[in-house]
DNA sequence: AGTGTTATGTTATACTATAACAATTTCGTC
DNA sequence: GACGAAATTGTTATAGTATAACATAACACT
C-alpha cells in the first residue's frame, strides 16, 4: 500500500483516525485525545514505531509524558485492534483493517522500514490445521517476514 | 516431541550436545566449554529460556558471568543454527534440526511453556510466493503460534 | 453535588540487550 | 618453546524496552 508514488499520507492518517473514531463509538469505548494523538503518531508513517519514539514525538509539544502513559495508550489501541505490535522490532504499526480483530501477517522491508499487512490466502487456517494435527489448540499467531519491498528493490539500493 | 510420558530428557540433552559437537567440528567452529554449557542450559527444558535465566543457572556454579558473556554464547549458537530465538518471548530454545539452517515455525504452549518446532508443509514456500506477488523479496520468516498443547489440553488445566 | 469508574500522572524499578575496552586463550608459524 | 595474529572471554558501564504501584484527575450516572 505505501507505494512511493501517488500516496497522500495525510489522507492516510485522517482515514485511519476517522475509522478509529467510528469503531470506538460503535463499541462504546473512548478514543481520548491522548489515545488519538498516539494513534496519529503511530500512523505518521508505515514503518513500525517504538514506544519511546512515540514518546519523543509527544515531547515536541512540551508535554513530555512518562513511559506508562504511552504504553497504556498503545495497549488500548492494540486491544481494540487499531494497531499491531511487530514482535521482531519491538514496535507498533497502524492496523490496515481495524474493523474486525485478526492476527496479522506482515512484510517488513529492511531497507525503508515499511511494514505492509498481508492476508495470505488461507494461511491462518493452514497453520491452525497443522497445529491441530499436533493436538495443539491455537490462540494467536505471529507471522513476520523480513526482506526488501518492491520499491526498494526497484531503486537498486540493494 | 516433548510428550509427557516416555521422554528421557537427559538423553535429549546429550543428543543435542553431541549433534552440536559433530556440526561444529564439521564446520571448523569451536564449541567451547562456555558455549557448550549455555547450549546445555538452553536444552534443560523444551520451554524457551531467557538470557538472564541462563545467567542465573550459570551463577549456581559460583562463576556468575556478566550478561555479554551469555549473549555472545547465544549469538554464536544462533548463528550456527543450534538454537532459535522466540521473538514473542525474548527467549531461546534448542533447535530440533540443527544440521541445516532454516527458518523455524513454533507452537508455543501458554500453559506448560513448551515450544515445539514445526515443519508446516510448504508454508515457507507459500509465504515466499505471496510476498513475491507483492514484489517483496524474502530474507527471513518468523512464525510463532501461541495456544495450548495436547498434553495441557488433555489434562484439562484449561 | 455525590459517587463509582475509567483514564492519566508520577515515581521508581524490572527486564532485555549491547558498546567499548581489557585480559586471556588458542593456533599456526617460526 | 617463543612469537604474533586472531578469536574468545572478562569487565564496566549504559542503552533500550516495559511494568508495578500508588496518586490525581476526568467522566458518567444518579
Amino acid at each position: 500500500m505505501p507505494s512511493r508514488s501517488r500516496h497522500n499520507h495525510q489522507k492516510c492518517i485522517r482515514d485511519a483516525v476517522s475509522a478509529a473514531e467510528r469503531i470506538c463509538v460503535g463499541r462504546g469505548v473512548r478514543l481520548t485525545p491522548l489515545r488519538r494523538q498516539v494513534l496519529e503518531l503511530v500512523w505518521s508513517s508505515h514503518a513500525p514505531i517504538g514506544a519511546y519514539e512515540v514518546l519523543e514525538l509527544m515531547a515536541g509539544d512540551g508535554a513530555r509524558p512518562a513511559p506508562p502513559t504511552v504504553y497504556r495508550a498503545l495497549d488500548f489501541l492494540k486491544t481494540e485492534g487499531l494497531v499491531h505490535r511487530i514482535e521482531t522490532l519491538n514496535a507498533f504499526v497502524g492496523c490496515a483493517h481495524p474493523e474486525a480483530p485478526h492476527d496479522a501477517q506482515y512484510l517488513i522491508c529492511e531497507a525503508c522500514g515499511n511494514a505492509v499487512e498481508l492476508e495470505i490466502d488461507g494461511l491462518s487456517r493452514q497453520i491452525q490445521k497443522a497445529a491441530a494435527r499436533e493436538g495443539f489448540s491455537v490462540g494467536g499467531q505471529t507471522v513476520e517476514v523480513k526482506g526488501k519491498c518492491g520499491d526498494c528493490l526497484g531503486s537498486r539500493v540493494s
